[in-house]
RNA sequence: GGUGUCGUAGCCAAGUGGUUAGGCAACGGUCUGCAAAACCGUGAACGCCGGUUCGAGUCCGGCCGACACCUCCA
C-alpha cells in the first residue's frame, strides 16, 4: 500500500515514494546520553519506530533505520568532567583523560537508553545502525574542509564556523522554518557558547579544545585546531556515510526543525552537495496534565519514574499511538488508565480469537469492513493511529468472536500479527494460563467463604471476601465454586 | 516583537461543508444472595462574535484563551 506522509519541507501530504527501488532509508535524530531519556524523548522515539514499522508492513518496503547516539556535547563534556556532581558511582572511577570519563559516563547513559526504548517495544534488531558521534570524527573533519574549500566556513580563535549569510544568500536557508533574523525576541541570548562568531546566526562546526576537555586533533589546510565537533555537523556526516545523500527520511521533534535541522541542510549542500533528505517529518510535543514538562514545575518524568508507579510501558507505546503525532500529545494520569483499559479490551478479543469456535452465525466479513484495510488504509494516511484505533474498535463491536467461524478467526489471527508488526503492543496467541501462587492461608479463607455462603450467611461471607481483599487478593464466584486473582494496583 | 500550532461532551481524542468517529468514565439493563468480570443499551460537544453558503465543528474576518519555536531542547 502506497504511504502518504507530511513533508515538513513542503507543509503538505505527499504520496511517498523511495529514492531508490524499494529500500527506505531513514534518520532518526537520538538522544544525547547525558541523563536518562524523559517521556518526551520517548514520543519522538516511538514515532520514528512507529514511521519504520508502518514502511516495512503497510508499505511492504524495505528499511534502513539509522539512528544516532550523540556522546559528545556541552553537557556530556560537563557532566562527565572531574568532580561533577552527575558522576554516578555505577559509572566506575574518573580518571585524569577526559576523554576516557566521557566514554565512561556516556556508555552508562547509552545503555540505560537500549533499555529503555527495549521496554517500549522497540526492537534492536529493526536498527540498521546506531552510531556513535565520536566514531565519526574523522569523517566529520572531512566535511568542514569541503564546507570549507568551499568558501562557507571560517576559522575564529581556534574553532570553524558555518558562515550562515554567505549561505543564505543562495536563498537556501530557511527551508524548514521561516526565520526573521531582524526581528529576534528581545533580550535573547545571542551567544549562548562563548565562543567568537562573526555573526550571531552562525553556528561552530568545530570547537576549539579548551582546558579539561576531551579533544580530537584536527589539521585543517595546515592549521592545527585541536577541539570537538559541533552538534549539528555530526548528523549531516553519519547520514552521508552510512545512509549516502540524499536519502528518504529524516525525523525528530519539531523543536529540532530550528537551527538543527536547517543547519543540517546547510552543511550537506554545501559541503557534500545535496540536500540531505526527501522527506522530514517532525512530531509535536508533549505536554504533561496540560503543561509543558519541565523539571521546575515537578512534572518531569523518565520512562523509570513511570515503569516506578506501576506504569507498563507498553501501555505507553499504546497510549502514544492513541494521538496523532502531528498535535500535542497531553500525557494524564487518566489517559494511561483508559490506555490500558481500551489496549486490553482488544488483547482480549485477540485471546477469544484462539478459542475453539460454537455455532458460528458470522461466515463472512465484507470488504468494506475488512479490519487490515481499514487499519492500513488509515496508517497510511500520514500515520493516522487515532482513526485507525477507531476502525479497530468499530471492527471488535461489529464482530465478536464468539459469532464468527473457524476459519473467520483464523484469518483474523492472521491480520493481527501485521497489526501487531506495527502497534507491537499485544500478544497475538492463546491467553497463556495463569500461573499464580495462591497461599494456602487465602485459599482457606477463600473455601471459608464459600460454606459461609452456601450456609446463606452473608454477612460473614462478605466479611471473609473483605478479609482477602485486605490480604491483596479478589475471590469471584463461579459456577462451581470460586476463583481467586491477584489484586492488581490499578 | 517575529513565525507557527491549537481551542470538540466529565476526561482523552478523530473529524477532508451535507446521514452516529473511537476510547475511558457515567447511567440503565442481563447475570449474581450482593459483587467482580463480561455482554447489551443510553445520553451529552464543537471558545466568543460576525460573515460566506440551501447547509459551517469544518471556509473567511475579528476577539478571547492556551501552547511552541526564535542559536545546541524530542
Amino acid at each position: 500500500m502506497k504511504i502518504n506522509l507530511y513533508n515538513s519541507l513542503s507543509r503538505k501530504i505527499e504520496e511517498f515514494e523511495p529514492l531508490k527501488n524499494d529500500l527506505v532509508r531513514i534518520y532518526s535524530c537520538g538522544p544525547t546520553v547525558y541523563n536518562y531519556s524523559h517521556i518526551g524523548n520517548m514520543r519522538a522515539f516511538l514515532f520514528a519506530d512507529l514511521l519504520q514499522r508502518t514502511m516495512r508492513t503497510t508499505g511492504k518496503y524495505n528499511v534502513r533505520w539509522v539512528m544516532n547516539i550523540t556522546d559528545i556535547d556541552d553537557k556530556t563534556i560537563r557532566d562527565s568532567s572531574k568532580g561533577s556532581q552527575s558522576w554516578l558511582p555505577q559509572m566506575g572511577e574518573q580518571t585524569d583523560l577526559p576523554l576516557d570519563n566521557l566514554k565512561k559516563f556516556t556508555k552508562f547513559y547509552e545503555q540505560a537508553f537500549l533499555e529503555d526504548i527495549a521496554k517500549l517495544g522497540i526492537e534492536q534488531n529493526h536498527f540498521y545502525s546506531m552510531p556513535h558521534a565520536t566514531d565519526f570524527i574523522p569523517q566529520m573533519q572531512e566535511l568542514i574542509r569541503k564546507i570549507y574549500n568551499n568558501g562557507y566556513a571560517y576559522i575564529s580563535e581556534n574553532s570553524v564556523y558555518f558562515n550562515v549569510s554567505r549561505w543564505a544568500e543562495n536563498g537556501e536557508y530557511g527551508k524548514l522554518k521561516k526565520i526573521d533574523f531582524d526581528n529576534f525576541k528581545k533580550g535573547a541570548r545571542i551567544d549562548s557558547d562563548q565562543y567568537e562568531k562573526e555573526d550571531a546566526n552562525d553556528f561552530a562546526l568545530w570547537k576549539a579544545k579548551k582546558e579539561g576537555e576531551p579533544y580530537w586533533e584536527f589539521d585543517l589546510f595546515g592549521q592545527m585546531l585541536p577541539g570537538r565537533p559541533g552538534w549539528h555537523l555530526e548528523c549531516s556526516t553519519m547520514e552521508y556515510e552510512l545512509l549516502g545523500l540524499p536519502f528518504d527520511i529524516h525525523t525528530g521533534g519539531v523543536d529540532l526543525k530550528f537551527p538543527h535541522h536547517e543547519d543540517e541542510i546547510a552543511q550537506s549542500k554545501a559541503g557534500y552537495g545535496f540536500d540531505p533528505n526527501r522527506f522530514w517529518c517532525h512530531n509535536e510535543f508533549l505536554e504533561v496534565e496540560g503543561e509543558k514538562m519541565s523539571k521546575s514545575l515537578g512534572n518531569f518524568f523518565t520512562l523509570r519514574d513511570l515503569i516506578a508507579k506501576n506504569i507498563d510501558p507498553i501501555d505507553i507505546r499504546y497510549l502514544m499511538f492513541s494521538v496523532h503525532y502531528r498535535t500535542k500529545f497531553n500525557f494524564t494520569n487518566d489517559g494511561i488508565i483508559a490506555a490500558r483499559k481500551a489496549r486490553l479490551k482488544v488483547q482480549e478479543y485477540i485471546y477469544e480469537l484462539f478459542n475453539a469456535s460454537e455455532n458460528p452465525i458470522i461466515n463472512e466479513i465484507p470488504p468494506e469492513d475488512d479490519l487490515l484495510n481499514r487499519f492500513f488504509a488509515e496508517l497510511s494516511n500520514d500515520l493516522h493511529t487515532p482513526k485507525a484505533l477507531a476502525n479497530l474498535f468499530d471492527f471488535i463491536n461489529n464482530y465478536p468472536p464468539q459469532n464468527l467461524s473457524a476459519s473467520l478467526k483464523s484469518t483474523l489471527i492472521d491480520e493481527f500479527k501485521q497489526i501487531n508488526a506495527i502497534f507491537n503492543t499485544w500478544q497475538v496467541n492463546k491467553k497463556p494460563d495463569e500461573v499464580i501462587e495462591i497461599p494456602d492461608e487465602i485459599i482457606k479463607l477463600a473455601e471459608e467463604r464459600l460454606l459461609a455462603k452456601k450456609q446463606k450467611n452473608f454477612t460473614k461471607s462478605d466479611e471473609l471476601r473483605q478479609a482477602i481483599s485486605n490480604l491483596g487478593y479478589l475471590v469471584i464466584d463461579t459456577k462451581t465454586g470460586f476463583e481467586i486473582k491477584v489484586k492488581k494496583n490499578d
